[in-house]
DNA sequence: ACCTGAACACCGTTCAAGT
DNA sequence: ACCTGAACACCGTTCAAGT
């Protein structure tokens, strides 16, 4: 037999992973260095063998949720039908764990984790000539937006766990938020127009 | 000599003054019960008393850091102009006191504070024929963005306060928010060309 | 390489009791 | 009405030491 060896050992992705589900399972409040440690049969300091501190810990988590944003494929789109699909896949990804737009927001803001937003946008539009510039202005109000909104909306939903929300203030999330994206979008195919459409009226002052 | 009498004692008010104080002073990590309980020469269980939470007495703040939002004159402007007024407004709003973003932020998706954008958006929309419904959004799709764009920006303030930060990330940060901002309202314009000029082509749905 | 044990310096909140 | 004193049940992080 080869038998019962030495103790198990944790990779950083099994704490990475233990993290993930202890967040689907009890919530970004109960998601402490020691429940954490607990779960993997471990001493809390053993934690900081695998990463340096806690925010560390929170943007592997959020790289882990926000993955299928990165797979999406978007080749041959329009800039603006690019921009739905990437928000709208962004906005599952965020409703699929617990608390996770709080989290990813967090890690974003502190830029511990690429926007995954960015890339994708940057590529479509380089490959129909839209200015770099323009692209990360759009990835930038796509990915706040839809950060934003979802945290929003993830707090309703607990709100309506705990039964105090009136019932019409409930549902009627998805649609708001591909409107709201929609708009958004039109912006941005606005904006395309004046740049790659007539051939600049004047100049590039505008009135104070 | 109208004398020294009892121990002065503290108004819902004066408490919240001080937690704003020591926001801009501190930072939001060293905004604890027991730091304002000092600073009020108090014991921390005496703030109990005029809040019931933590959370109830972080949205007083925000309500604070939001006041002059409210202000904000946009009597007969068009809806995007509104739109542009009212974002710019509370961008300078939350930039004027240390982490008022993340602060607010986690106010607005709490449900504790009301957005600052609703209101005066639904007015002018109102005054112009525009359904409240796309108002509604609107007003999400500015407040998302406003909030979420500003946290990120007073992030990288800090980041660059602590030294690292390449240079060329630094500033440009006004201009890309007026450019973001610009591209939502010009989204907004055109849902409202939609709706109010050429009396709907054919019916309501979209090829898939 | 990976983890234990023990400590340090904190948190928010409750509640009986005081004035 | 407003606050004290004392406690409860926690936190994240460090670091010498073990295997």
């Amino acid at each position: 037999m080869t038998g019962s060896g030495s103790p198990p050992r944790r990779t950083r992705d099994d704490v990475a992973d233990m993290a993930l589900y202890l967040l689907d399972e009890r919530g970004l409040p109960d998601l402490t260095m020691r429940h954490l440690a607990t779960a993997l049969g471990v001493q809390p300091s053993a934690l900081y063998w695998h990463f340096p501190n806690k925010q560390a810990l929170l943007a592997a988590v959020s790289e882990r949720i926000l993955a299928p944003v990165g797979e999406v494929t978007v080749e041959n789109l329009s800039v603006p039908a690019a921009v739905l699909v990437v928000g709208a896949r962004m906005h599952a990804s965020l409703l699929a764990h617990r608390d996770a737009s709080e989290l990813v927001s967090s890690s974003l803001a502190l830029g511990l984790v690429d926007s995954p937003v960015r890339l994708p946008l940057l590529t479509v539009g380089r490959a129909q000539g839209v200015p770099d510039t323009l692209s990360e202005v759009a990835a930038e109000a796509v990915m706040h937006f839809v950060v934003g909104f979802t945290f929003h909306e993830q707090q309703r939903l607990v709100a309506d766990a705990l039964g105090l929300l009136e019932t019409d203030e409930i549902s009627s999330g998805h649609d708001t938020f591909t409107d709201a994206l929609t708009m958004i979008a039109q912006g941005l195919a606005a904006s395309l127009d004046r740049h790659q459409g007539p051939p600049a009226p004047t100049g590039e002052s505008q009135a104070p």
